[in-house]
RNA sequence: GGGGGCGUGGUGAAGUCUGGAGUUCACGCCGGCCUGUCAAGCCGGAGGUCGCGGGUUCAAAUCCCGUCGCUCCCGCCA
């Protein structure tokens, strides 16, 4: 039916007769000519139809609209002079069609196939099979399957085994909830949707792989955001005789076969590295956006002796003072007193802000309470110029720079993602404070700690062999050296509160699985529609991803989720919940009712 | 579960704060004219339950209450 792609045909190409097929992108009709742009998968090329042309129909000609599928042939030709479009990677020449044959016409569109206007984006999911014609969308599918045709490419020259894992498996209450398939032929039994294949890729280490990875579908019933969907995809990766070393040496050669192969530029190797101490000491987070400076500074000593009392009770309790210098933001009363607002929302209590003013004074609600020393302190350790406004907040350390880590990232994160900031996160600790302050473990069972003495007696110190990649601001994935040594396994389980009955009950087959001669070994997955998503430029995650799901977890076009049928149930051997049906039937009494 | 933003012909926006006739702009659609355009141009036309429900008012797109949907964020995501 085509024996050219239409974005394919340059000069040379002159002379050549073609067949070509796609869709009408643009008509442009003359009255006495009419110039289609005609779109495939290539490119676009613009086609000129005589309507009295021999073997053209007036009719057919004239009747043409946007998107109609057709095929056409004819001679590819110079265009005539003055008449090129430098725009067009085919603009040179055009195919004087001499066939015209409608494959499928198209109804008016629900919206317009170009990327000049933001339409929403449930009609854009509605018909996403027209919103994946637009050369946004178009161009998004191609960066991420060219991203992960790399990173396949990059594991298969190190020497890594592409294997598949089940993706119909056993749950676990721990970690993210899992999406549940209820078993037909044990009723009342339910497999689950694996949150990631980490016990599988352990278990092909054991089995001899030594060099494992996998394209791997992941599921997490959890609320939905920017960068995250139910299912995502993640390049999954294990390696035996491994250490924390050779899992960052892999991930930069990814990272950087991928950005160049996306971006065309090359990032600086070795990427940067913080402890996650210094990440959270010095930008309130373990994945600071490294892009901006604006760093989180320790103005305890600073207010040690202050007169203001806010501070000086922050302070003689155990707390901290800590500020940022967020620049020239040149806000009004209004808009500062927005940045206080902000901070209450996050947890703060309060925020101070300062103005500095051009001869120096500090203009700020609390000014009249700071002492000259006070003043110079914080002007000098802020490195505060004139036109800066500073943020000061004081409370208990780790509050206080989450705070300040979020308000960073509101006042001073760039829009889009041209630049780009890769940072490794290493040496996290193995447990973190959970709601009521007591301790709870940061990574799943399996990931090793420096010291597991350290982790029995000063849990609150120790920490774990686990490791993150970030790229402006996002975590890309996260990965650990994990347990070998079944002894060390089955301690660490006692430590985090699994009671001995419960750890054999659960991981018994996993614990015997590792006392058969378990190679040490390593791993990472990297989340690939994040990745793709900053590399395209994209706000979020559903751009990357043909068919995503909208925040209420619905998809507008097919419907899901959707109900069943009694039959399908019953075969299952599950009844719905009362108060399931009640809220049914009361919906159906609202929709039928005038 | 909570907080913010958005919802106006097919599409995108303005109008909403400060109530006064469905008003406006661009695109698209339909018809006509037109042989060198490329976001073609010119002329004409059609197209609306201002998300939905209730309330206030002489009068509601506009104010109030509720609700639905989308979205961003918090919680959640070992």
């Amino acid at each position: 039916m085509k024996d050219r792609g239409a974005g394919s045909l340059r000069r040379e190409d002159v002379g050549a007769r073609v067949r070509l097929a796609g869709w009408v992108a643009r008509r442009r009709d003359h009255g006495g000519i009419v110039f289609v742009d005609l779109r495939d998968h290539t490119g676009v090329v613009q086609i000129v139809l005589d309507p009295d042309a021999e073997g053209l129909s007036a009719e057919v000609v004239h009747g043409l609209r946007a998107e109609y599928c057709i095929a056409v042939a004819g001679g590819v030709r110079a265009r005539p002079e003055g008449t090129e479009n430098p725009d067009l990677a085919t603009g040179a020449v055009e195919v004087a069609v001499d066939e015209l044959e409608v494959l499928s016409p198209a109804d008016p569109l629900p919206f317009q196939l170009d990327d000049r206007v933001e339409v929403d984006e449930v009609r854009r999911l509605q018909y996403r099979y027209l919103d994946l014609r637009r050369p946004r969308m178009a161009e998004n599918l191609v960066a991420r399957a060219r991203a992960i045709r790399t990173m396949r490419r990059v594991m298969d020259e190190l020497g890594f085994l592409e294997i598949e894992t089940p993706t119909l498996i056993a749950s676990t209450p721990e970690g993210a909830r899992d999406f549940l398939v209820p078993s037909r032929l044990q009723p009342g039994h339910f497999y689950a949707l694996p949150q990631s294949p980490q016990l599988f890729k352990q278990l092909l280490m054991i089995g001899g792989v030594e060099r494992y990875y996998q394209v791997a579908r992941c599921w997490r019933d959890e609320d939905l955001r920017a960068d995250r969907q139910f299912e995502f995809t993640q390049l999954d990766f294990e390696g035996a005789f491994w250490d924390q070393e050779d899992v960052l040496e892999v991930l930069e050669e990814l990272a950087v076969a991928v950005t160049e192969e996306l971006r065309g530029v090359t990032p600086r190797r070795p990427f940067p590295r913080l402890s996650f101490h210094e990440a959270l000491e010095r930008y309130g987070t373990d994945k600071p956006d490294l892009r901006f400076g604006m760093e989180i500074t320790d103005l305890s000593d600073v207010f040690a002796g202050t007169g203001f009392r806010a501070f000086a009770e922050v302070l003689a309790a155990g707390g901290t003072v800590r500020g940022i210098n967020a620049g020239a933001l040149g806000l009004a009363r209004s808009g500062l007193d927005g940045l206080v607002e902000r901070a209450r929302a996050l947890g703060a209590k309060g925020l101070v802000w300062i103005v500095v003013e051009d001869h120096g004074e500090l203009r700020s609600p609390v000014a009249k309470f700071l002492d000259d020393d006070e003043r110079a302190g914080l002007v000098a350790r802020l490195g505060a110029e004139p036109g800066d406004t500073l943020l000061l907040m004081a409370d208990e350390r780790l509050l206080v720079l989450e705070v300040l880590g979020r308000l960073r990232l509101d006042l001073g994160r760039p829009e889009g993602h041209d630049e780009l900031a890769y940072l490794f996160v290493v040496d996290y600790p193995v447990f973190e404070p959970g709601d009521d302050g007591q301790l709870v473990p940061a990574h799943h069972p399996f990931t090793a700690p420096v010291d597991v003495e350290t982790m029995r007696r000063n849990p609150a110190e120790a920490l774990a062999k686990a490791y993150d990649l970030v790229l402006n601001g996002t975590e890309l994935g996260s990965g650990s050296v994990r347990i070998h040594d079944p002894a060390v396994q089955a301690e660490v389980l006692e430590i985090l509160g699994f009671a001995p009955e419960e750890a054999e009950r659960r991981f018994g087959w996993f614990l015997e699985a590792l006392r058969y001669g378990t190679p040490p070994h390593a791993g990472f997955a990297v989340g690939i529609d994040r990745f793709v998503s900053i590399l395209r430029n994209e706000p979020n995650i559903r751009e990357i991803i043909p068919f995503p799901k909208t925040q209420s977890g619905q998809d507008p076009l097919t419907g899901s989720p959707s109900r069943v049928s009694d039959a399908q149930l019953a075969e299952l051997g599950i009844a719905l919940r009362p108060e399931v049906l009640a809220r049914w039937a009361e919906e159906a009494e609202g929709s039928s009712g005038e």
